[in-house]
RNA sequence: GCUGCUGUAGCUCAGUGGUAGAGCGCACCCUUGGUAAGGGUGAGGUCGGGAGUUCAAUCCUCCCCAGCAGCACCA
């Protein structure tokens, strides 16, 4: 196709498919520089497109004020650098896609051959030099006739199954980083030696499912992270480094609360530090929900198919749960047994025994409910994703007029929870209608406008979340972050017209007729699990005083101190305290070392000073210096730090 | 489940085609020390499981299990 080709003030020529108009060009060329200030004129075979000079050079991360752009600007021309020099080393590799991320990028590659760890090296280097070549970028207009037969010729299905996916008929921009093209929204950099060599990092190597469908090929993904300057690499590699000592599993070991083994995959051994906090948290939930209005129930933990089956749970989720048989011939023929792997159907069956009136309504149900999933082997983690679980399970049976009050109460009852427990923030997200999903569009519509208006009423603007919804209903998710910045769901508020009818609920209302209540799905913590480990991620293990299993041990520093340490420990115990003595032949470095580490909050050191006064010494987690107070004072304050925050 | 990587003492990790090592921890002894590791001695391992190749496998090959990172999934 012919072209026409253009020099601009800048004195870079470009070129552009002939059936292009200048307003297109000055479109594409402005959107992606992101400039307005472009006009184009024709004249016969000439295009003249001016604009400001003083502003096409002013991309250049030296003089950018906004840090974010900046990162934004050089993660996103490192990756088409990372993807030429991939094609540069192994020229058989085919490229998809590369955007930028937070911290950084990635780039998908399809290659027969594995990436390997050394791989990155090399890449890196070669990125190196691509950069010290200040290859200027240049961009062109082409028409998707000519883009989508350039990537044919040069072996690109996958460029060309994206230019096929994206929707109008606007020609595309191409960009030039040297020979090496891409097709590529922009803005880029002037040229490739803007590029901060050594302040960027290639992570990890990782496989993806091409357009995150797991019924298409796999490629390669390689992940890099990058900044404007060495300084702040550093600073992310330090950050890095210290999230590692905040992560649960570790502190999970270290401070002796769970662990987990092969005989029981995804599944938790607590041990009595960590059970301390699971009961301790289970405690405090429970009075929350009394003082909420809730009724506490219980339910089976084997059930028979047909409940699943009439929830509609069988049909979507039967894969992923545990069929339990005695008779295993049976099991064989056809299961009829399965663990619970939620609780809404069981809560319903509650519910419908016997005639509930609308002066029943709203009933808030609750329930620490243990379920089990079949979760997939790569979805477990820790003990944020397991197969057997606890939820802080609730439904509340109400009319439709109560759905927006009962949000906004449950929204509160979740900050509060949430505040008491060391989280002032935590994102919303709204998850709206699935493919796949039980109920008409009518009851669809009405349940997620109700969710959505209640959720505003009550001053929340969620994140939008397209398409994940629960099969039954729109959903509210509670997220919050591990040390690492990853996104956990784990409250969860749930409108569900479909299940009451699915499962037959009825209350009598005032006309005397047998009405459908509505079910609100709701779960504070999400999973006890879950939300313990996020709990130890966020406190770095230094949790809050009266969730702390062990909250003080009390260390002789001579034996002859020994019987004191003993009698300071019972009168703590009798307050109310989890105290431990520790009267081992060690030195008291050595304890403090010890009890440090194991992120204990309170020290008590005695040696015959205390003995002689009735006095203790007191260090705090985290704190270097040492207080010598009365043992009645000391008790008194520690008493008072031991009471959930609910009881204050 | 998918792609890649990993699996050696309780923990963190070295190591080799000829049946294994360190530090910490643990046990015992010495030490009685004042706020993040006092010293000595010792015990402890089917080298994730199963097959195969080999005179010989912890090491090489295959299958399985579990874990890690990411993707997909998450009622």
């Amino acid at each position: 196709m012919a072209q026409i080709s253009l020099t601009f003030p800048d004195g870079n020529a470009r070129s552009f498919d002939k059936g292009v108009t200048p307003a297109d060009v000055a479109t594409s060329i402005s959107n992606s520089l992101g400039k307005k200030a472009i006009s184009a004129h024709v004249d016969g075979q000439h295009w003249d497109l001016q604009w400001p000079i003083e502003q096409d050079s002013s991309i250049s991360i030296n003089t950018m004020k906004d840090e974010a752009a900046a990162n934004e600007l050089i993660r996103h021309d490192l990756a088409h650098v990372m993807a030429r020099a991939v094609q540069e080393i192994w020229p058989d590799t085919k490229v998809t896609i590369g955007p930028v991320i937070e911290n950084g990028w990635y780039y998908d590659f399809d290659r027969a051959e594995p990436f390997t760890p050394e791989d990155l090296g090399v890449i890196e280097k070669k990125m190196k030099e691509i950069i010290n070549l200040r290859d200027v970028v240049k961009t062109e207009i082409w028409s998707r006739e000519r883009a989508t037969q350039f990537y044919h010729d040069n072996g690109e299905p996958y460029k060309v199954e994206l230019i096929e996916a994206i929707p109008g008929n606007e020609p595309l921009r191409m960009y030039w980083h040297g020979h090496w093209q891409d097709l590529c929204r922009g803005p880029h950099l002037q040229h490739t030696g803007q590029l901060p060599a050594d302040a960027f990092r290639l992570m990890s190597i990782a496989g993806a499912y091409w357009r995150g469908d797991s019924d298409r090929a796999m490629l390669q993904r390689i992940y890099g992270v990058a900044f404007t300057g060495k300084e702040k690499l550093k600073q992310y590699i330090h950050f890095l480094e210290e999230a590692e000592k905040r992560d649960h599993r570790r502190l999970g070991r270290e401070m002796d609360l769970f662990h987990m083994q092969e005989e029981a995959p995804g599944q938790v051994f607590w041990h009595p530090n960590g059970w301390t906090i699971y009961t301790e948290l289970q405690d405090y939930m429970r009075r929350q929900q009394r003082k909420g209005g809730y009724v506490e129930v219980n339910t089976p933990q084997v059930v028979d198919r047909k409940l699943w089956e009439a929830s509609g749970h069988w049909e979507k989720y039967q894969e992923n749960m545990f069929i339990v048989e005695v008779d295993e011939e049976h099991a064989r023929e056809k299961a009829i047994n399965a663990l619970k792997p939620m609780n809404c159907p069981c809560h319903v069956q509650i519910f419908n025994q016997g005639l509930k009136s609308y002066r029943d309504l709203p009933l808030r149900m609750a329930e620490f409910g243990s379920c089990n999933r079949y979760e997939p082997s790569g979805a477990l983690h820790g003990v944020m994703r397991v197969r057997g679980f606890t939820q802080d399970d609730g439904h509340i049976f109400c009319r439709e007029d109560q759905i927006e009050g009962e949000t906004a109460e449950f929204i509160r009852f979740l900050s509060e929870v949430y505040r008491d427990l060391g989280f002032e923030n935590f994102s919303v997200k709204f998850s709206d209608r699935p493919d796949v999903r039980s109920g008409s569009d009518e009851v669809w519509d009405k349940a997620e406008a109700a969710l959505l208006a209640a959720t505003r009423a009550a001053g929340i603007e969620p994140e939008m979340n397209p398409g994940e919804g629960a099969f039954y209903g729109p959903k509210l998710e509670f997220v919050l972050t591990d040390a690492i910045g990853r996104d956990w769901q784990c409250g969860t508020h749930q409108v569900d017209f479909v299940l009451p009818e699915r499962l037959n609920a009825t209350y009598i209302a005032e006309d005397g007729a047998k009405h459908r209540p509505v079910m609100l799905h709701r779960a504070t913590l999400g999973s006890f699990e879950r939300f313990i480990g996020i709990l130890i991620e966020e406190h770095a293990g230094k949790l809050p005083f009266w969730l702390a299993p062990r909250q003080v041990v009390v260390a002789s520093i001579v034996t002859e101190a020994n019987d004191y340490v003993l009698e300071v420990t019972s009168k703590l115990r009798a307050a109310g305290i989890r105290a431990e003595a520790d009267i081992r032949n060690e030195k008291i470095n050595y304890k403090v070392r010890e009890h440090s580490v194991s992120k204990v909050p309170v020290i008590l050191a005695c040696g015959m000073k205390e003995v002689a006064e009735g006095t203790v010494t007191v260090r705090r987690l985290g704190e270097k210096q040492t207080k010598v107070e009365q043992l009645e004072d000391v008790k008194n304050v520690l008493s008072a730090d031991a009471t959930a925050p609910d009881k204050r």
